[in-house]
DNA sequence: CCGTATCCTGACTGATACTG
DNA sequence: CAGTATCAGTCAGGATACGG
């Protein structure tokens, strides 16, 4: 479907952007990420704590709470990742083209 | 071993680093990527090309002689891989770090 | 020189249902 | 809410050897 992604993941550059606005629980990243089963998200997620883009934080409340959020590494990929995704909108038709030939 | 790659298959990104000079031969574009089998860049090559990013050409000579080279839209990809080249330069230390804990 | 053929492995992805 | 458990399936990646 795409033509290339970042990410050792199929999902990381994606998660990575739905964070760049700041923290984001599971439920919320859930909504941008639909076609994402719960399982590969996590997998994504947990992925992207151990290799230090995301830290996760738990809080003990009477609700369960995780948040996301980007550490200063993780933060500082969103520019290659940004380059990325405006090259992708640029030449999507070209892609397409490519395709059906 | 790469925290993360450009495109769809794992080599894509280093292959078009290598026809960033101009026109290379099969067994050129080799040595740079000795790790890599010649089934698996052949496989990495023909994706490229499908994708209109690479330009095959083969020769009709006594000595068989195929090369490589970017199309235009494939020249349009090494300013974002170029990006992501150089976050993972800049930031390879922390990489490794980040694994090791 | 430029690839194919074959065989193999395991990483990645996924749907669905269930739990603390 | 925030995940895990389970059960699979696909397919990219790789070693090695051979072919036009």
């Amino acid at each position: 479907m795409l033509p290339f992604r970042i990410g050792a993941d199929k999902w990381a550059g994606l998660v990575i952007r739905c964070l760049e606005d700041g923290p984001r629980r599971f439920s919320e990243l859930r909504v941008p990420l639909a076609r994402v089963s719960p399982k590969v998200l996590t997998q994504s997620l947990r992925t992207l704590e151990r290799d230090g883009f995301v830290l996760r934080t738990e809080y003990d409340e009477p609700v369960r709470r995780v948040t996301y959020e980007l550490t200063e590494l993780g933060r500082s990929l969103l520019g290659p990742i940004r380059a990325v995704c405006e090259w992708t909108s640029e030449h999507w038709d070209e892609l397409l083209d490519a395709r059906e030939s």
